[in-house]
DNA sequence: ACTTGCAATTCTGCAAACGACC
DNA sequence: CGGTCGTTTGCAGAATTGCAA
């Protein structure tokens, strides 16, 4: 599981460790047993709330990186407030 | 324009013509002002809530489209209320 | 299958604060 | 000095959402 970067936050893995508790009856866990298998990118989220999640949070890391980290810049291209706009980071655990 | 579908509602479409007004100081519109040349699929949001409104609209339908428009079912692996999800529906203007 | 009312939660903008920079 | 930026926080009004029916 270390080879997966979990790039939504810690709720993706926690999610994942969940699943795992519940599906798995063994006492071991082993590969096959993971959602993610080796060189998944991504993992498709179910619930429309995790799959917003992501989303937001990949469409507002590609205006940051667009505005070069500039907070100001980024949250009048995304139609927030500033404020607002570092609320968002902090949920989604975004940062430089 | 009308050589395009609008596929999320009428919301991008009002967008196009509030900023059709504002930008264009002619009295006649020309194709070269519509931010969606012919031939394009979807346009770009450019701000959060249309970005997820757009997002959200895709997902919900590919999660009907699945479950072969069984809204109960649907609504179950979207993580969603019955009820909520027909709300959903009709924002998005989203039928069968 | 579909709708509606309502209450609880969540989201979001606004204002304000502070230091830093120009 | 006035304006912008980065960052955080409180608060009130708006929107989302589940539940019951």
């Amino acid at each position: 599981m270390t080879d997966y970067s979990w790039p939504g936050n810690v709720r993706e893995l926690r999610n994942e460790i969940e699943r795992l508790v519940i599906m798995v009856q063994d006492d071991t866990i082993l590969e096959k047993d993971l959602s993610v298998p080796n060189g998944t990118t991504s993992f498709a989220a179910s619930t429309l709330h995790e799959a917003r999640a992501q989303y937001e949070r990949e469409f507002i890391l590609s205006k940051l990186k667009e505005y070069n980290w500039n907070v100001s810049q980024a949250a009048r291209a995304l139609g927030l407030e500033r404020s607002y706009l570092y609320r968002k980071m902090k949920t989604y655990g975004i940062e430089k």
